[in-house]
DNA sequence: GAAGTCACG
DNA sequence: ACGTACGTGACTTCA
């Protein structure tokens, strides 16, 4: 019933409260009654910890107006005002801003929270009959019902489930890397001739391009300071050892500080273990992104990196960690949307795309391509998938803009699908004011018909890479929702623990190796028909990085 | 709170 | 001629 709403006071008394979720628990537990809010995952965690399990049909607000237009923002505040004409009570009112003086909404008079508590439930439901229309005029019902409402409930099983680290290895490693650190600034002053604060850009760039004069011409920011970002300053490093010093430093230095230090801090009390948040409706392109700990960036790239990775382990020893993921989902998903017939071709036989692309822009046999004709090509793949041009191929690679034109120039007449795939979704976003995925996500594209180049050429590059970025995260959600299900459906003791974009990480009971990893395998595979196949590299293994 | 930097896909 | 790769989140410095 709109315009009306009630509250319902708990108070603090364990046996209580039992007493009251008892009661309540019929009605959050029957699959009949549709349950209508704004961010339900909140929610659901939230009576989680009081034994009830919230039971569809959801229907949340704040995912219905990620799909009406993600570029805008989704809080309800913003919501109610742009929508309902109607600026609701703020909880800064009611209890201060955020910080050490704020107070609780149990502190309050049950008056005000009545009247805040019912306006919010109330809000939700008013905002339901505009979305429902909205997300039926924009086609993204379906969208809607099928991946971004189900997944919800396995999101929420993600966070409460956890995952598990070693802390007193990551202890161990923090004195590892203190003692590197330390002889590396050392050095680093030594050579400088002053001791100063490595972490502060301004003042590594007046000591290196004031009283050092490593360069002529130092680049600058934006703001006027010297860049002493990792691409200038790997221009200067086979020069002066001080610079690769200096590298060193950073990045061991960013290891430390972001992950071996704060990672034990991230440990609930309650469980054990780490319980990110995975934030549905934060990316403009569908992807889901993850806070508190971010643990869709844990390093893997470097030698330093990979022993942090190694930190994150099975629940127990009954356990072991798998992880599966899609090979090269992108290109897929553009070689079968483009429906070029070449790269089609090098999909359906599982050849390395790759080389494949090299032998092709370099007009030579595949087992004659070099490693760097390999990287170059690799470069120019991944170029595709962002909206390439020769300026940010050159920046790239080794190459000079020029070289760079022909190699793209090259690349279009290999991949002539893919040319005519890039014009036409520029031509549908000009026509149309957005672009979709395979599935129908939108994003809409203010500023494709601009008159500034710089505008327009960034709404260009959009439209290339949302439909790409979008469909491979459509794909993974369907996956997910799907896995869930069947893991639910045979009461295994096997858990979903992380989504990273194209990667899904399991916790997965011993007895349970071989199931698992066919469900997860198979339903990966098939998740949505292509032009070309899905493919799923997998491995178990006792920590993250071994399951790689 | 902005800016600079850097970790990931 | 001009300024550019796509999408995120966290940490530190500094005004």
């Amino acid at each position: 019933m709109e315009k009306k709403g009630f509250y319902l006071p708990i108070d603090n008394n364990k046996s209580i409260q039992k007493e009251y979720f008892d009661i309540l628990r019929p009605f959050f537990e029957n699959d009949q009654i549709i349950k209508v809010g704004h961010n339900l995952k909140f929610d659901i965690k939230v009576l989680f910890k009081y034994d009830i399990t919230v039971s569809g049909p959801l229907y949340d607000t704040m995912v219905a107006h990620y799909l009406i237009n993600p570029d805008m923002r989704h809080n309800l505040d913003t919501l109610s005002e742009s929508y309902l004409n109607y600026i609701p009570i703020s909880i800064e009112t009611l209890i201060g801003k955020k910080g050490k003086n704020q107070r609780s909404m149990r502190d309050l008079p049950v008056e005000e929270v009545t009247d805040y508590a019912s306006e919010d439930a109330d809000l939700a439901l008013q905002l339901k009959k505009i979305f429902d229309k909205e997300l039926n005029e924009n086609g993204v019902k379906n969208i809607f019902n099928d991946i971004e409402i189900p997944i919800i409930e396995v999101l929420a099983d993600m966070e409460k489930e956890g995952i598990s680290i070693n802390s007193s290895y990551l202890s161990k490693l923090d004195e590892e890397f203190e003692i590197d650190l330390n002889k590396l600034k050392s050095g680093i002053f030594e050579k400088s001739g002053a001791e100063f604060n490595l972490n502060s850009p301004k003042q590594l760039g007046d000591i290196l391009f004031e009283k050092l004069k490593l360069v002529s011409k130092p680049k600058k920011t934006k703001t006027g300071q010297y860049s002493t970002s990792e691409e200038v300053l790997s221009a200067l490093a086979s020069e002066h050892e001080i610079i690769r010093n200096i590298l060193e430093w950073r990045s061991l230095d960013k290891l430390q500080s972001t992950y071996v230090r704060s990672l034990p801090n991230e440990v609930s009390n309650r469980t054990g273990r780490i319980h990110t948040r995975f934030n549905q409706t934060v990316t403009t392109t569908g992807r889901l992104s993850s806070n508190t700990p971010n643990l869709q960036n844990i390093p893997i790239r470097t030698e330093n990196g990979q022993k942090i990775r190694k930190a994150f382990i099975p629940r127990s020893d009954e356990y072991e960690l798998l992880a599966a993921d899609y090979s090269q989902i992108e290109l897929r998903v553009i070689a079968s949307i483009s429906k070029d017939e070449k790269m089609i071709d090098a999909f359906v036989n599982d050849q390395d795309i790759h080389t494949i692309t090299a032998a092709k822009i370099f007009n030579i046999n595949p087992n004659e391509v070099t490693r760097d004709q390999r990287g170059n090509a690799k470069t120019v793949n991944f170029g595709i998938i962002y909206g390439v041009s020769a300026f940010g191929l050159s920046q790239q690679t080794k190459l000079s803009r020029s070289e760079s034109k022909i190699m793209i120039d090259n690349y279009f007449e290999s991949y002539p699908g893919l040319k005519n795939y890039m014009s036409s979704q520029i031509d549908f976003a000009r026509n149309k004011g957005y672009v979709e995925t395979i599935m129908g996500r939108r994003r809409y594209l203010q500023n494709i018909n601009s008159q500034n180049n710089m505008l327009r050429s960034g709404a260009e590059r959009n439209a290339i890479n949302a439909p790409i970025q979008g469909s491979a995260a459509d794909i993974i959600k369907i996956a997910m929702i799907r896995i869930h299900n069947k893991f639910k459906k045979q009461s295994l003791k096997s858990k979903m623990l992380l989504q990273v974009h194209d990667e899904l990480v399991f916790d997965v009971h011993k007895t349970e190796k071989k199931i698992v990893k066919d469900i997860v395998k198979n339903t990966m595979e098939s998740a949505v028909e292509l032009n070309v196949p899905l493919k799923i590299d997998l491995e178990f293994g006792k920590n993250w990085l071994e399951a790689h």
